[in-house]
DNA sequence: GTATCCGGATACTCGTCGGTACGCAACCGC
DNA sequence: GCGGTTGCGTACCGACGAGTATCCGGATAC
């Protein structure tokens, strides 16, 4: 019956504040924006009170960048996965879109916060330094993906593949944005057209020459 | 050297002024979002006090919705234009896009004001129906135009006119927001997305049925 | 076991902002 | 030209939000 340790050091107790800080800020900011969410709606979505979160973060902009930091790690390990998956097939043309779709697409908490970054970024100098960091270290990756498609499929793109990086970064972030505009969009719309798109490629490149 | 009548009826007077003001708010409010921009900040970048605001405006809402009426009308009046327009020539398959390029892109400030319009659509269930109200209008330009196009060309795209104006439109925002992150990004990579996106509709098509 | 430390709660401060009340002067109808 | 009207300026209010000061209680060090 001696239940296993609820007992946590100081230093695990805080850790887990601290995350349960940022898992309720998550919501809480996509919900209700970076402006409209205070930080009273945040800690007490998370059952604490102000003395908590700056106990744990120096300033609402502060937390911010925390934020943006821990969701773009994970879309960055996401597409490195993929990046790196890439010994046992190699398919149709349309496969390069598969991919993406998982890859990009977040739900729709993502999209909102995602959007919020996105107008803050455009605003705030320092802010935007950082989100354009990260999101080129995305984009790399991206087109480093595309680079190994584009050299299995033997063809050479009209484009760099930093600029097909753009433009499948332009369809995501294009759909999710339709998305959180209007229900009605079609569930698959982004797969949709990065097939459509990627035909498009395909029959504008060129074969790639021999080595 | 009796300069031509300065004199204003009261009306004309209140007309201007209500004009001013909505024109230092599509400024204002797109540069500093809808949140961050007080009211003060839009009579004094119009050299007015709020006096004059709420003189012309209920609340700061109901401005919202007078300028998101505005925007879109624009937008709305281009597009019908081009749509009205197809007397002369019938011509590439690139051509499809050339249009939508010019429609569809707007300036910075637009890009910008149309971001903040969509997160607070998000959230402001009354501001979101308005919104997507003047959206499918939208919308249901663009894909009369790619219809008439289609015909013109003969053939059946793989998927319905709606659709594909959700992903020219999704294109269109994508790449936009890609533009405000990221002044790297080159300057006409909307219309060479669409010419790649447009090919792969050509390929995928099926040639139309005759009459 | 006792002194210390510190994560988090509480209770403030101060600035800002949306909205209101009211005053004034220029316009209006007569 | 005179009295009512009204567009706009000014002064204000209540709410709210970021950040701070201070305190408490339980963990930690010795």
């Amino acid at each position: 019956m001696t239940a296993s340790p609820p007992r946590l050091t100081r230093k695990e107790q805080q850790a887990r504040t601290r995350a349960t800080l940022i898992t309720s800020a998550t919501r809480v900011l996509a919900r209700k924006g970076l402006r409209g969410a205070s930080i009273d709606d945040i800690t007490a979505d998370a059952g604490f009170t102000k003395g908590a979160f700056y106990a744990n973060f120096a300033s609402k902009e502060a937390m911010f960048l925390e934020l943006l930091d821990e969701q773009f790690a994970e879309k960055l390990e996401t597409i490195e996965r993929i990046a790196g998956d890439g010994s046992d097939l190699g398919d149709q043309a349309d496969r390069v879109g598969r991919d993406f779709v998982e890859a990009l697409r977040g739900d729709e908490d993502w999209s909102r916060l995602f959007l919020e970054f996105a107008a803050h970024a455009t605003r705030e100098p320092a802010f935007g330094a950082e989100f354009r960091e990260r999101f080129d270290k995305l984009r790399g990756g991206v087109a480093a993906v595309l680079e190994r498609r584009a050299a299995e499929l033997g063809i050479v793109p009209p484009f760099p593949a930093d600029e097909i990086a753009r433009m499948t970064f332009s369809m995501a972030h294009g759909v999710a944005l339709e998305q959180l505009l209007d229900p009605a969009t079609p569930e698959d719309l982004f797969g949709s057209m990065l097939r459509l798109f990627f035909g498009g490629v395909v029959v504008a490149s060129t074969p790639a020459p021999p080595l």
